[in-house]
DNA sequence: CTTCACCTTGACGCGCACGTCAGGGCACCC
DNA sequence: GGGTGCCCTGACGTGCGCGTCAAGGTGAAG
């Protein structure tokens, strides 16, 4: 049954390609970070670039700024709640991203601001 | 033989004014983080301005960061030196001081560019 | 000299973010 | 059917950054 290989990666791939170990990836996904994962008939996890995506943007926000694996969840689910709304109202959604990025870049100044006294 | 005693404050109003715990700076004197303060004959810990100064810098290296105790340890220590060198050679040393504040707005800059991709 | 708030040094405990086995199943090739 | 390599789920271990007692010493007031 397995139609369009190449589309979907084992664990042990997406270990490699993001540099996190595959017990990171099951932590993630029993921490709720990550979406449970399709799986194979014989239970391996099958991984979809979407997935590879999100653990490098999880990587980012706990390395880059700090963020405990908590706070990056509740983004992470708010980032899902978004999607949806973009699904039914797409210009509402980009209002909502660009938001967002404002907001990163307001968090981010303050930052400079802090550091430079 | 106390001395202008306004000048130094028990561990106690340390914690009060930087909002850390007195545990957290022992621990952080335990660590290499802050110097040992001065004593008084009983054995107190008297902190200076300074010491106060330092403690919230390493906070906020730590809350707005993510930096490590240990990577904040190294930054300290490297101030450390800075000072040294500044005290004999002054025009070097503001220069250093640049090139920190520099370096620090890059730090900033690239997190700037990764977190809106 | 007593009292009471504040301080001291251990030493054990805890939550987070995983690491690291143990014991077993699955996929694929010969 | 037998390897070989990758995967599965527990479950216990680990380092960091402190929290939290325990047992006792210090300092200033009365």
């Amino acid at each position: 049954m397995a139609e369009r290989d190449g589309a979907y990666l084992q664990i042990g791939e997406v270990a490699e390609r993001t540099g996190v170990t595959q017990r990171t990836l099951r932590f993630y996904e029993e921490k709720g970070l990550l979406k449970p994962p399709t799986r194979m008939e014989g239970g391996f996890r099958l991984y979809s670039e979407d997935d590879v995506r999100r653990v490098e943007q999880i990587k980012r926000l706990q390395k880059l700024l700090g963020l405990s694996l908590a706070e990056i969840k509740e983004m992470v689910e708010a980032e899902e709640i978004k999607s949806q709304i973009r699904a039914e109202y797409s210009c509402e959604a980009d209002a909502e991203q660009r938001r967002r990025q404002l907001l990163a870049v307001i968090a981010v100044t303050e930052k400079q601001f802090a550091i430079i006294n």
